[in-house]
DNA sequence: TTACTTTGTCAAGTATATTTTACAATTTTC
DNA sequence: GAAAATTGTAAAATATACTTGACAAAGTAA
């Protein structure tokens, strides 16, 4: 699976460390790293309330035009 | 959980299956309906998998602006 | 009615998302 | 340069997404 760049760089512009945001999320810091770096495939409602904490929508962070297989 | 009705009428408004539609995303009849159900929380690619299957996108079926919690 | 399709649900199993603990590598700050 | 914070990663354990097989309830059509 391909990195969420759109994720980390939405995240840097809060000035935000994973831990901050593992935390907001209710999730472990190695989860946040682990969604970035596209290691898996999280559940939907992480996916949310990561959305939620960063002020962004799905569609925002987790939808690739492109992709369109 | 709460049903997913915007799923649930983004598909009958195809007047696709359950089936039809778990063909179409490869995973089981049962998971479609859970999902629809609100029985649990699916993952990020499925998620995907549903909307490009009925034309629609992460906000459009899975997004709900009122829950700011 | 009878046959057929669609949907809800349940129990048991498998696959995998997420946690916990831990350590090393890198970056930032002093 | 050293100290502190941030990040990548890995192994083992736990929680839960998803499958398989099956049955009943409801809808649609003959």
């Amino acid at each position: 699976m391909a990195k969420n760049l759109k994720l980390k760089s939405a995240r840097a512009a809060l000035d935000m460390s994973q831990e901050e945001l593992a935390k907001k999320t209710g999730v472990t810091r190695q989860t946040i790293s682990a969604v970035e770096n596209g290691d898996y495939n999280p559940t939907i409602n992480l996916c949310v309330s990561i959305c939620r904490a960063l002020g962004k929508t799905l569609d925002d962070l987790f939808w690739n035009e492109e992709e369109t297989k």
